[in-house]
DNA sequence: ACATTAAGTGATT
DNA sequence: AATCACTTAATGT
């Protein structure tokens, strides 16, 4: 059952829906490990090195920078079908991580280890897409998570902080604390209880403890 | 019943 | 928008 070949083959295919070619997709089941973690759990943290890659087969990962007084900032998730690009580049030239990526919903993944990374970039086209790519959409949403921090005003953050969560989990009913939330958005926790409350107020959210439930 | 944790609030900077 | 100081409410033991 951990390592079934054919059920990690069954889970790429439809988590990576024809990115991978034929060949690429067999050395990534001969190769790749199975593997299951749970929310909260911690994928990796800031200067861990890299030794493996994780394909994400399903869940939810979040990725979050932090500076020397552990101050949190949250910058993007990962999702379906992604993996962490940055984390390529670590890889190849062996450096530490930058970031910490945090299980945000229960994951399964498939590890690759550091090693292939690279020859698969020289050997497969469809990996070096894949690479590519996923480096793309890393980038754009880090401009994305950067406009945020310097064009909105604390409030349109906090909402589209809540609107971008209940998207990537799939639903308007989030499990949270103001605190988590403040810790996210490096703000207090007073702060967000206010922002949210006047949220409630013009209908956008309905608060409860421990639960928010976003309007649609 | 009591302690703990989450959330609400006025006042101050 | 942050911090303080305090209150109230919900939940766990």
């Amino acid at each position: 059952m951990k390592n079934d070949k054919s059920l990690i083959r069954k889970k790429l295919r439809s988590s990576f829906v024809k990115i991978f070619d034929k060949t690429l997709l067999d050395e990534i089941v001969e190769i790749g490990i199975y593997k299951s973690f749970e929310k909260e759990d911690l994928l990796i943290d800031i200067d861990d090195q890299m030794t493996h890659i994780p394909l994400i087969i399903d869940g939810v990962v979040k990725v979050i920078r932090e500076d020397k007084n552990n101050d949190e900032i949250l910058l993007y998730f990962l999702e379906k079908g992604d993996t962490c690009a940055i984390s390529f580049i670590n890889c190849i030239n062996r450096s530490k991580s930058m970031f910490r990526a945090v299980i945000e919903k229960d994951t399964t993944c498939i590890m690759i280890p550091i090693d292939k990374i690279e020859d698969w970039i020289i050997k497969h086209k469809t990996w070096r897409h894949f690479i590519i790519d996923s480096y793309h959409k890393r980038l754009t949403e880090m401009v994305e998570a950067i406009d945020s921090l310097a064009f909105l005003k604390l409030d349109d953050r906090l909402y589209k902080y809540l609107s971008d969560k209940m998207k990537i989990l799939h639903n308007q009913n989030l499990t949270i604390t103001h605190q988590q939330i403040a810790d996210d958005l490096n703000t207090s926790r007073v702060v967000v209880s206010r922002l949210l409350k006047s949220l409630e107020k013009i209908g956008k959210i309905e608060l409860g403890r421990n639960k928010i439930k976003i309007a649609i």
